[in-house]
Formats: C-alpha cells, sequence, structure tokens
DNA sequence: TACCAGGCGCGCG
DNA sequence: CGCGCGCATGGT
C-alpha cells in the first residue's frame, strides 16, 4: 500500500467529495473510501496535508485521477479576482475543490442516471448497481464492489434496471451499453475539442445537455463547460439576475464569461449553493 | 397532495 | 427554432 501525502490547502476530502461531481464513497473513520471503476482509496484531511491510501500499482493513476499536475492555487487566484462577489464567497468555501478526472463508461452512465434525480437517490442507484453486477473486490480487509462493465451490464435486461429504480432512464442506459458493446470508442473522443465533444455526446439517447456538460467536464476535464441544472439555474436568478430560460444560452453565457475557469467555478457555486439548503 | 430532484425526448406551431 | 408536456421514483 502506498502513503500520498497532499497539501490540503487546494484539495480537501468533503469539499471535492461532496460538490457533486462524483457519487461513489462511503464515510469511514476519520476518512473516506472512494471507488473508480474496479479501484478504491482512502482518503482523509490530517493537519494540514490531505492523505491517500492506495494500492501501489494504482499510485499513478490516482496521481492522475485527482488532477495533481493542474495549478489549482491559480484557479482560486482567478476566482478571487472576479467582479462577482459570489463567485469570491461560493470559491473561499470551496477552495479545496478540485476536479477529478472521472472514468468515462462510469461517469456517462452516472450522470444519465442523475437527470431529473436527486443525489442521495442517484447514489443509491449506482450502489445497487455496483452490488448487483460489480466484482466484488478488497483493499486492505475492505470489501467493496467494482463498477460494472459494459459487457457485464448488457447481460440484464430492462426489468432489472426499472427494478434498481432507474424508471425511465433504463432505456437510455441500455441504449448506451449497446453503443459501447458495438464498438463505440468514448476514449478516442479526448482528442476532440469541448464543442465537438459535446456534438457526439448529444446525439447519444439520455444525453442533452446537461449530462453532456458534466461528461466533457468530469470525464473529459474540458473546464470550459459549464453544466447548468436546477441549482445553478437558481444561482443564475438570485446571484447575477439572470433571465433567461433556455438553460443551453445560461450556459452559453457563464462559459463566455468565465471562459477555461467555467467548470472549477460552476462547482464552487453549485457547492456552496446546495450547502445553504442544507445538504450534504 | 403537489412539488422537487445535477433533465430529456418528442410533438407541435 | 422555441415551447410544453409526459416521464419513474422516493422524499417532503
Amino acid at each position: 500500500m502506498k502513503k500520498l501525502v497532499f497539501s490540503n490547502e487546494y484539495f480537501n476530502v468533503e469539499d471535492s467529495l461532496k460538490c457533486g461531481q462524483l457519487f461513489r464513497f462511503v464515510k469511514h473513520l476519520n476518512g473516506y473510501f472512494l471507488y473508480v471503476l474496479d479501484k478504491c482509496v482512502f482518503m482523509c484531511n490530517e493537519d494540514k496535508n490531505t492523505i491517500i491510501y492506495c494500492p501501489d500499482q494504482d499510485e499513478e493513476y490516482f496521481y492522475n485521477y485527482f488532477d495533481m499536475k493542474n495549478d489549482y492555487a491559480n484557479i482560486y487566484l482567478s476566482a478571487q479576482n472576479t467582479q462577482e462577489e459570489i463567485i469570491k464567497i461560493s470559491s473561499k468555501k470551496g477552495k479545496g475543490i478540485r476536479i477529478f478526472n472521472q472514468d468515462k463508461f462510469e461517469c456517462i452512465v452516472s450522470f444519465i442516471i442523475s437527470q431529473n434525480n436527486n443525489i442521495p437517490r442517484i447514489k443509491g442507484i449506482i450502489e445497487k448497481l455496483c452490488t448487483s453486477l460489480g466484482e466484488k473486490k478488497t483493499f486492505e480487509n475492505h470489501t467493496y464492489f467494482a463498477f460494472p462493465t459494459a459487457s457485464k451490464m448488457a447481460t440484464e435486461s430492462i426489468d432489472f434496471y426499472r427494478q434498481i429504480g432507474l424508471g425511465y432512464r433504463a432505456e437510455y442506459v441500455l441504449g448506451f451499453l449497446k453503443l459501447v458493446n458495438s464498438g463505440f470508442d468514448i476514449e478516442n473522443l479526448a482528442k476532440l475539442p469541448t464543442e465537438e465533444l459535446k456534438e457526439r455526446l448529444l446525439k447519444i439517447r439520455g444525453i442533452g445537455p446537461k449530462v453532456a456538460d458534466c461528461v466533457t467536464l468530469f470525464a473529459y476535464h474540458k473546464s470550459d463547460s459549464f453544466p447548468v441544472d436546477t441549482w445553478i439555474e437558481k444561482v443564475y436568478r438570485e446571484n447575477f439576475n439572470g433571465n433567461i430560460k433556455d438553460r443551453r444560452k445560461i450556459s452559453k453565457y457563464f462559459v463566455e464569461k468565465f471562459g477555461n475557469n467555467s467548470g472549477y467555478f460552476q462547482q464552487y457555486l453549485f457547492y456552496y449553493k446546495r450547502s445553504l439548503e442544507n445538504r450534504e
């Protein structure tokens, strides 16, 4: 097992886990287990550090996953230098947020499930998905389940997915599985510029503008993405005095305003707004 | 009971 | 193009 130590100034465990970018983590002792595909790490804040425990062979994977080569001090500085008071405030609260480099398949399935849904329920559905179909694994005596592969998922019928709570989203997930299992290469899309990548994602049934923005941001790390959901729409109306209704245009408004900082600022805002309503 | 949640597809004008 | 509606599910 490897122990990785980072300064926690721009890497806070709870901020990064609870800001809404991912769904598979559980509290344990003084920290959290985080699951990515078939991998697991334990992470906690100690004193002024963030400590990550991971299997030796996964060190490089998680160094990249946690986006360690990115300069978050600079992003935070840009947030403090905007004209927008709400960006300054929310970035202070979410200073320790990093945007992780998620697995593309897991991210797309997860955010298809997320539509018109709430975070606790999304977490529950994804957990059921993993315990039912994922491979059983252990990490230092801790048992967990991997995110299932596309081929394993394809062995289940639509009734299974309805039964674990996907509702009408079940057919979207099945359609996406069929696409992936017939050779559609989601890795290969990474080289596309943001707009083109988004266009390709939008052709997939069940992926609309909001889910596409989450995927480009969280799985392809296109930081000129600004997902607009009900919370962000509230921020837009209340803190930016906005009156546009079309969420695609609201997103465009923010991307034109914040450029390559859009995704980071969006996470600050989302985390802050939800925390005001007492959600975790 | 109606409304809401990290919305989307579809049909209509 | 924009708009309104139906859609599964569980919590408040």
